[in-house]
DNA sequence: GTACAATCGGAGTTTCCGCTCCGCATCCGA
DNA sequence: TCGGATGCGGAGCGGAAACTCCGATTGTAC
């Protein structure tokens, strides 16, 4: 990450630049969602549009550089929990984490949906490191009793997008998050089963 | 709905042209996202841009109208199932054939986020229609034991908007809805559960 | 049938935004 | 310290999309 896409190493000043335009970008992005433009990422950032275009070519590369980060910086948190004591504390936290934080970033709702799709080029990398973490997370929680073992990765993750999403936009987030919770955990049967006993 | 705001009737032709503009800003919207051009709403229609601008002053007026349309139609579905047989399956039903909806037409997804939050001004008058029709639709269900009791109207929309999302983006649909479905049924009380909820 | 008003159509205007270009500033190796 | 290479800044280009305006057209009352 300390070199260009040619492989030559970068100025000094130029890596903080390009660090400076990250941040503002995802800041601006967070604030505004990502129809924001790229000469407000430059304002904020103290740069010239110049200098943004430079390093990302593209609108959409600096998105994904963003989407990215943001990513990897989840990714980062479920490695973390993967030792936790509690695995089922661990599971349900880091999704409360995520929820929470999208509460208030629209961003992190684009890059978990974008994890989901992928199709893109550098998210296709990283997405499948989100959705490891995030399966060992839920295949501990699993082996744990604390969530049901007929889901995988893809569906948490797809879940995670749509809470996310909701929470985002409505106010009572906590309960949705409870019915979802609920949902994850063991159910007493299948729905028919369960249906019928009652 | 057949006047103008100021009051005045409209002209046959006015009027047919007008369901035309609708009908198509509908079709173009779902197909393409609610970031498609004013232009294409209007060859789609088989009119001029200026009639299009002419029965909607805004681009956004015309979203709006695009969208109570959705929420009317909905809501209407909803209290058609008010008096089904079966409470729960007219509630689960009901809310499948929402997230079915949703996977292809994207403007559903927004019509309920914006249902729950409205703010704006037509759809601040039909959005308590759908969550009042979705409420005796929850209402009876819970009341046969089928949903669980500790939930309202609002929770059920955001989760709506929620899982309609993530259908609407990833690909395993049924499985999201499943858990969502389970979450939302009576809970039995695991250990965990009594542990958390006390 | 006629006249008038309402409506239509679409070229043109305005605004906004992604992106380029190039003279100037800054860095860094020798 | 000095010179070449690298990076910076921001005016300006191109195009897309929302919205306006007015002559042509069409519906409707009499």
């Amino acid at each position: 990450m300390t070199t260009t896409s040619s492989g030559k190493p970068l100025r000094a000043d130029a890596l903080r630049n390009r660090a400076k335009v990250l941040a503002a970008a995802e800041d601006v992005f967070a604030a505004q969602g990502t129809s924001a433009s790229t000469e407000e990422v430059a304002r904020r950032a103290g740069v010239g549009i110049g200098t943004v275009f430079r390093h990302f070519p593209t609108k959409e590369s600096l998105l994904e550089a963003v989407l990215v980060a943001l990513l990897e910086r989840l990714a980062a948190q479920a490695r973390d929990l993967a030792s936790a004591a509690d695995p089922g504390e661990a599971f349900f936290g880091f999704f409360a984490r995520v929820v929470a934080q999208a509460a208030t970033k629209q961003a992190v709702t684009d890059a978990l949906a974008e994890a989901g799709v992928d199709a893109r080029e550098a998210t296709g990398r990283t997405g499948p490191d989100v959705k490891a973490a995030i399966g060992t997370l839920l295949e501990r929680a699993q082996r744990a009793g604390a969530v049901r073992a007929d889901i995988g990765p893809s569906e948490v993750t797809a879940l995670l997008a749509g809470i996310s999403y909701a929470a985002g936009r409505a106010g009572g987030s906590d309960d949705v998050l409870r019915i979802a919770f609920d949902g994850l955990r063991p159910q007493g049967g299948t729905a028919d089963q369960a249906a019928a006993r009652r």
